[in-house]
DNA sequence: GACGAATTAGACAATGGTGTCTAATTTTAC
DNA sequence: GTAAAATTAGACACCATTGTCTAATTCGTC
């Protein structure tokens, strides 16, 4: 029952570039109307048309209609990991001016990864297909944007050391730093369009300063040595 | 996918007879499987099935699979409107005990409002048919939970007339407490299961004491008594 | 018990989807 | 230029689903 024509692994030289582009294409279109219409809702016809191809096309890269779907997932995945490790180097890393700097962060963080296409795709799918392929969900966790948690987490423990920060729990500093930044957003950012620069402006500066009203600000009532930090374990 | 007849349906309690408890139980059974399946997931067999009831009392009862989704949305909407404004009601009244009354509550909304099923089902259905349907999406955010922010932010208007809060925007302050709140929730309850009491009650202690650390206690500097507002701050 | 309304199982056409196959055509590699 | 590979359109079998219809059966009520 093999095809006869099996496709060959291409040795990572210059893979033909009509091949690649055909994939490429088949990936975008299958990512938008998988997550317009729902894994069950989505047509593979719907799909060859929206990427310009045969559907035969479609079926000769991709087995099924399930393997679609989980290359989907995988792309989109190392996408928007790529984007989350590309800002969370941004992390401000002094405390100079932490206001300031955090609410840029947080812009960045909410414009490129949770907000933008790839971060609506993904809540969209855990929360739909979540159930269905739990391994989905899993990958999520482990491997993908839901481990921003504990990495802000880290960020922010280096970050205490050289700025004024009161933080006793850095995991829950920044989940909440992560929940704050979204608390107010518009809600259609849910789903039809991304907030424009001035929304996510004002939403991550209020944030910021809610969460520097909480944590911001060591005590320093009674000693004088607050300008430079002595080494904490961690 | 169960016993393919059942004659007595599975709800307690005063059970409605003849076609009404029919349509309850269509409704139900509707709920669930939309919840699991989407709607274009969802077949009118599997809810009738799952429901106890022939396919073409479904059809009797509700016309077409449209008109049978657009009541479940609406009973839903019903019953979680009505949960979330007897929770609302529990909103505390006066400041003698601040973080204790305030976790409380946010418990109680957690676990009767955002991580029951209703609520599970509606943010469920928000994000996937929100683009399809566009009026579900205005009507939740009119008549339904959505408006639970402006309801809060009342609350925490008039409980600042008689509690130390150091609020200058209420709207503001209520989506935070909001985020907070769910900031640590375990993200399984994200789908399959609900957190547990223990698990509420961590997270809902953690949001509020951040919550007052920002915005408890009016600055009263003029006064002396100083001593109580902020405590180990560790 | 009897009558009418509700319910049931099942058949049914229509539709639309998946995945396969073929034969023709285009693209790519040599 | 030629051969191999990829792509295409279209037909196809198969299956699931929607919504209708009918004839038998059950239920509620008198």
């Amino acid at each position: 029952m093999k095809k006869p024509n099996a496709p060959q692994p291409k040795t990572g030289g210059p893979t033909p570039k009509g091949q690649c582009a055909k994939r490429v294409s088949i990936l975008d279109a299958a990512a938008d109307v998988f997550c317009r219409e729902g894994f069950a809702g989505a047509s593979i016809d719907e799909i060859a048309m929206e990427a310009c191809v045969s559907r035969q096309t479609v079926y000769n890269h991709y087995r099924e209609k399930e393997t679609l779907f989980m290359a989907v997932v995988q792309d989109i995945m190392d996408r928007a990991n790529g984007a989350l490790f590309s800002i969370l180097a941004t992390f401000p890393d002094n405390g100079d001016n932490l206001e300031d700097d955090l609410t840029a962060f947080a812009v960045r963080l909410n414009k490129n990864c949770v907000c933008n296409h790839d971060g609506k795709f993904i809540r969209k799918l855990v929360q739909t297909e979540g159930e269905r392929y739990p391994h989905l969900f899993e990958i999520w966790r482990q491997q993908g944007p839901g481990k921003i948690g504990t990495a802000l987490s880290a960020l922010f423990a280096r970050l205490s050391h050289v700025a004024r920060l009161d933080i006793d729990d850095f995991d829950l500093a920044a989940k909440q730093f992560l929940a704050l930044v979204n608390a107010d957003l518009p809600m259609n950012s849910f789903f039809g369009g991304v907030p424009t620069d001035e929304e996510l402006e004002k939403a991550a500066r209020a944030a910021v300063r809610t969460f520097l009203r909480a944590y911001g600000g060591k005590p320093a009532k009674g000693a004088g040595q607050v300008e430079e930090l002595r080494e904490e374990p961690v």
